[in-house]
DNA sequence: AGAGGATGGTGCAAAAAATGCATCACGATG
DNA sequence: CATCGTGATGCATTTTTTGCACCATCCTCT
């Protein structure tokens, strides 16, 4: 869309803090973006940055008016969505952010089972903290967002939440493999894999610790599961996960099997899937929404609210 | 603003039917306007308008598009509003909707008062039946719109509601002129100057000539509160009103008398204050509503809520 | 049936706007 | 104090938009 470029000119700059940086990304000279922005400006009657030796920042005004332009911008691109969707296909765009945990298994199958229906709809998937999680859905970069054991502010629409207990990953020969439910206090023998980055699994666990006193043994820390599926077929490793990582009958990859934590010791954790409140989804982006909340109902059906 | 003139231009083009038309309000060649549209459905990617014989009309993606882009616009002068309001001076416009009752005394008073505290603010004042107030509210042609006893929409949300008794308006010398409460029957001796238009005023009216069976001499048929006053004081008629037309304590003007009709013979109306649901207006409207909403508590305490 | 008057669409030249290059002025940084 | 990066500006060039004249089509009225 033509006037749609005029809109995202002023958009990169706010990102980019800079005006010859935001021209190079929009293949443009730094001339005409900086006349652009001092033209938009006259219009508005304010000025809209400010004027730093290390580049421009918003100010008020200017803060007041990106956000109206974010809203304008993914709004007529969820109108052109409903129009597309006229004729009949379904074209569209979702973006989709969320913690480690939610990468694996789940996510990737629910999107692999709606592009099956949907060829024309394109996917981003982000990996985010929760904190970049909460500021992408505000600056309507993300659509949706899943996030894990967070404080969630008011100006967030929760769609769907799923209670998630902790499971132990092991492999198939592990002496703890026949277990139907595991104490924390079981694992003490045995290397633990446990969460890196903050929050989510990481709090879980730490939690169990603290309340069963069990001191575990980290040999390594990380949190892609790829990386821990991989290392407990080599070593007779203990590693953590919920159950939206990996999947639902079968485990994550032949040879590994999934043993519930005693809640007891280990409360489960709370995934919710979120949306920037009061914003009017895509028809590609509420189709897919509809599709995970179905999703989870079924296959959680006692934790799922 | 130079890209809210792109949109305008789709927008009258909806309004006048006729792209030719269009171009002549908007001061430019049929020709510009025509490839300005013939470029907007070739981003879009869809024909956004019919065309017949007799000029264009919009199918069901310029539907789409067209509340798109007004609410956009709405939006937009929404937060240039915020804007201009950040540097101390509020500026603005607002725009009124209502019935032929509401437009003097009351609204007239209202606006002045505004008026005295932000000069920058300009104000539009239409008088619609209740069908234009509604589409005009929808379309978003105006920030709020008074309403005297219709059916509302669920896409509306109600501001303020207040009651409305019937007055009898008389000459101060005219032989009713001392009575406290008037019922319908007295007034059959004297001509009556009736409303014209459907709705509000006359279907009050219309319940209490059906419920007493009073057989009212109509012999002026108008809306014009300034006509009946004037008449008034020519022919010892009696014309109708309810108190948002007239002074509070005063008269309309001096040598007239306002008296109630018994509310057992009619029944008060409701004038509701209605705005488009989920619509964010701009300061300059939403601090004229607040002032409207109080002063309607203020001089109708037990007949608002 | 035919004339007249609407309508939207198109080729081409003129006008207007946006862009790019070279350069300036300013402040931070080493 | 020189250097580097920043945004702003004058001028020539390119791109886009606009206006004129004209076409094809359809409706209406004679």
């Amino acid at each position: 869309m033509r006037h749609l470029t005029h809109l995202r000119y002023i958009d990169v700059v706010a990102r980019e803090k800079s005006i010859r940086k935001a021209s190079e990304k929009l293949n443009i000279t730094s001339t005409a973006l900086n006349r652009r922005i001092l033209a938009l400006e006259e219009e508005v009657g304010t000025p809209l940055f400010e004027r730093l030796p290390s580049g421009v920042r918003l100010n008020t005004a200017g803060e007041l008016f990106i956000q109206h332009i974010r809203s304008q911008m993914t709004d007529l691109s969820r109108v052109l969505s409903q129009i597309s969707d006229l004729s009949g296909v379904r074209r569209g765009h979702v973006i989709v952010g969320g913690g480690p945990e939610i990468l694996s298994s789940f996510l990737p199958g629910q999107i692999a089972k709606y592009r099956q229906d949907f060829q024309a709809v394109q996917f981003d998937v982000l990996r985010q903290t929760p904190e970049q999680s909460l500021t992408a859905l505000m600056n309507f970069e993300t659509d949706m967002s899943f996030i894990f054991d967070s404080v969630l502010p008011s100006d967030l629409d929760i769609v769907a939440s799923v209670s998630q207990p902790l499971f132990a990953l092991v492999h198939k020969d592990h002496p703890l493999a026949e277990y139907k439910i595991l104490k924390l206090q079981d694992c003490l023998a045995w290397p633990i894999i446990s969460p890196l980055s903050e929050g989510g699994l990481k709090t879980m666990l730490e939690v169990g610790r603290l309340r069963t006193a069990a001191n575990l043994q980290t040999v390594i820390k990380t949190d892609e599961p790829n990386f821990i599926s991989d290392y407990i077929r080599n070593e007779n490793a203990i590693g953590f996960a919920i159950p939206l990582s990996f999947e639902e009958n079968t485990q994550i990859v032949k040879g590994l099997k999934s043993i519930a934590i005693d809640e007891g010791d280990v409360p489960p954790g709370i995934v919710h899937l979120v949306q920037r409140k009061g914003r009017v989804l895509s028809v590609a982006a509420a189709k897919f929404i509809d599709q995970i909340v179905q999703a989870l109902n079924k296959r959680f059906p006692e934790a799922t609210r």
